[in-house]
RNA sequence: GGGCGUGUAGCAUAGCUGGAUAAUGCAUCGGCCUCCUAAGCCGAAGAUCGCGGGUUCAAAUCCUGCUGCGCCCGCCA
């Protein structure tokens, strides 16, 4: 149920009246009724300004005619005219009425229906599994399982994939270097670079990508690197021939690896349905089939040494146009292996989106004009620059880096100190847990609020900040209201039954606090917002949303006390749940977790 | 060199399907805990929206040129 909706239902007609009246015929007014810029104005506004020309005169004087020509109903509480705009507010009441009817699932853009029906399949993260996740390659995680939860509240059916790289180059030296370097090689070789911390000494993330290293500095090296790459092109061109007791080596290698940075994942809150391969496409002949299929098309080409690939230029790439898929010795590559992963996703979903880093365009691209020459539909992309350090990019090779792990660590420690310095009365297990939720769901938050398309740079001071625009702010304010549940149901209240009850519009006091209307408000947009923010692939307009959603309810938590001298005032009480509802939901949305007390 | 993205108070950002006085947080200054959790609330101050042109009744928002920054331009992944 969207209310700002159902409320526009009713302002179309009467507006089209009144507007048909003073000679305006056409519907073209309709795209101009937006919500208002300035929110103390009302909730929906329509320019008069082009109506000026039509009419023969001033705007002001329009709105004005048209806004004293139109009555109030039980739903549009107010109709004004202000500089030229003419200024539709909703009824308090009737906006009170409406949301405690329990018409409205929480959370839920599409009321009552569980379920949209459509399936949508989210592919994000996807790192190669080779070593432990820094913030900037967590960016994708963070964003891709916000989109993913997102989805799920607005009721669509959702599958999260991890597409592993299982095969090729990077897997090929790590699976090499496991099997040639022994422990003391890899010290030598690596004594310049950082240690590896205590901390994740049993973490094969961290452990693994230590031979990984290892191995890409001995291929620098002159003396050394002409037997190790003939070695590892070895092994590339086996897997790549989907050999299968290389595949096996190489799963033994990154397997334990890509375990350690689920277990990462996991403490964000990010968790998979399920995984693929990039080998399947191999060894199932599917890699096989696309191949010869793009040999037939009639942008295909075929380089001196027997190479093919399609030229893109005639389907609107520009630059460099030859869009490789076959290397000379007849092997797919690693884009051609992802055209054939497309197909396979497409045959199980009705949408499908990917998450990638903004150096992934270009290859988008390609993959997605070559998917529409081939007849298919081209997958939506959330893209995602780069997050940075203030000392400059992010490379673990440089040591310039931020673990993930790490920023965990610090972010639970450091709320444990806030915790024991505000809370003396906590045990110790509270307050771990409480600064693991806040911990973790400052991070995402912290990532998710910012544009996708925008540069981010990691500070240890924001990332650590717990204030408001914050995720600890928004748990806090969803604590405040649960906390006033609970003592509503010390003092013997059902908190329950007296949600259900609703309250009957004539029986709302005609005098209600602004803070109280505007936490309204807030609330009657949210799932508008919520719908927005999904079909754009923006999770930032939703996390904007809820941090709105929190302030409004502090501000209403100011002014209307629900318990006052041991009496309940049932109206409030009932808007603080639905908030309190809106509330989890929307953390829920965004992977905050949820806290009883903090 | 070409392509894509980005530039908004001291800092970090929102807004960019054109519309009212450009919103928020941090930092700065001032006020609020005998009152449902002060991780909070209220107030003050702070912006030639990178620069120049154009379209429009109306431009931070659309178009165009310039410029700073980022990414890409492998028969790598």
């Amino acid at each position: 149920m969207i209310i700002m909706q159902i409320l526009r239902s009713y302002v179309e007609p009467v507006l089209g009246n009144a507007l048909s009246k003073i000679g305006i015929k056409d519907d073209s007014w309709k795209s101009m009724l937006t919500p208002s810029r300035e929110h103390s104005q009302g909730d929906l506004s329509l320019p008069c300004f082009p109506f000026a020309k039509i009419l023969g005169k001033n705007p002001v004087a329009i709105a004005e005619e048209i806004a004293s020509s139109i009555e109030k109903t039980t739903e549009i509480g107010e109709i004004s005219s202000a500089a030229g705009y003419l200024n539709f507010k909703a009824n308090p009441k009737w906006l009170v009425s409406e949301l405690l009817s329990n018409k409205i699932r929480i959370g839920d853009a599409f009321g009552g229906k569980p379920c949209t029906g459509r399936k949508v399949l989210i592919e994000h993260t996807s790192a190669n599994p080779n070593g432990p996740f820094h913030v900037g390659r967590a960016r994708n995680a963070i964003l891709g399982d916000t989109l993913v939860r997102l989805h799920r509240l607005l009721g669509n059916e959702v599958r999260a994939e991890y597409y592993v790289d299982d095969m090729g180059k990077q897997v090929a030296v790590l699976a090499w270097a496991l099997e040639n370097l022994s422990e003391n090689q890899i010290k030598e070789i690596l004594r310049d670079s950082n240690e590896i911390s205590p901390k994740w000494k049993n973490k094969a993330d961290h452990t693994r990508v230590r031979w990984y290293q290892a191995a890409q500095k001995l291929r620098q090296d002159e003396t050394e690197s002409a037997q190790i790459e003939l070695d590892i092109a070895k092994l590339v061109h086996d897997s790549e021939n989907g050999n299968h007791k290389v595949l096996e080596k190489f799963n033994n290698a990154f397997h334990p690896v890509l375990e350690g940075m689920l277990t990462t994942l996991k403490r964000l809150g990010i968790e998979f349905d399920e995984f693929t391969k990039e080998s399947m496409f191999v060894t199932n002949g599917d890699v096989e089939k696309l191949m010869k299929a793009l040999s037939e098309l009639d942008i295909h080409g075929v380089a001196d040494n027997g190479a093919e690939y399609l030229d893109l230029g005639s389907r609107g790439l520009k630059g460099k146009t030859e869009f490789y898929f076959k290397r000379g010795d007849g092997s797919s590559l690693y884009a051609t292996r992802d055209i054939a992963y497309h197909i396979w996703k497409w045959s199980q979903c009705d949408e499908l989106i990917n998450v990638l880093g903004e150096d992934h365009k270009l290859q988008a691209r390609q993959v997605g004009l070559t998917l529409k020459e081939l007849g298919h539909k081209v997958p939506e992309v959330l893209f995602y620059s780069f997050i940075k350090l203030p000392e400059g990019k992010m490379s673990t090779r440089k040591g310039n880096v931020v673990f993930m792990d790490d920023l965990l660590e610090e972010a639970k420690e450091h709320a444990e100190q806030i915790v024991r310095q505000l809370r003396n009365e906590y045990n110790e297990d509270q307050v771990s847990e409480i600064a693991e939720a806040v911990g973790s769901s400052a991070i995402r938050f912290n990532i998710i609020k910012v544009s996708p398309d925008k540069g981010f740079t990691f500070r240890w001071e924001e990332a650590l900040a717990f204030e408001a625009g914050s995720a600890p702010f928004i748990m806090y304010s969803s604590t405040r209201a649960r906390s006033i549940a609970k003592r509503c149901a010390e003092l013997g209240l059902d908190v329950e039954l007296i949600c259900q009850k609703g309250i009957l519009f004539d029986d709302i006091t005609d005098e209600l606090p602004d803070s109280l209307i505007d936490l309204l408000r807030c609330m009657a947009i949210q799932n508008d917002v919520l719908l927005r923010s999904v079909e754009q692939s923006r999770p930032n307009l939703f996390a904007n949303q809820i941090l709105n959603l929190a302030t409004c309810f502090n501000g209403f938590y100011r002014d209307c006390k629900i318990i006052e001298s041991g009496e309940v005032n049932e109206m409030y009480l009932q808007i603080s749940q639905l908030a309190s509802g809106f509330l989890k939901s929307g953390m829920e949305g965004l992977g905050i977790t949820p806290l009883e007390r903090m």
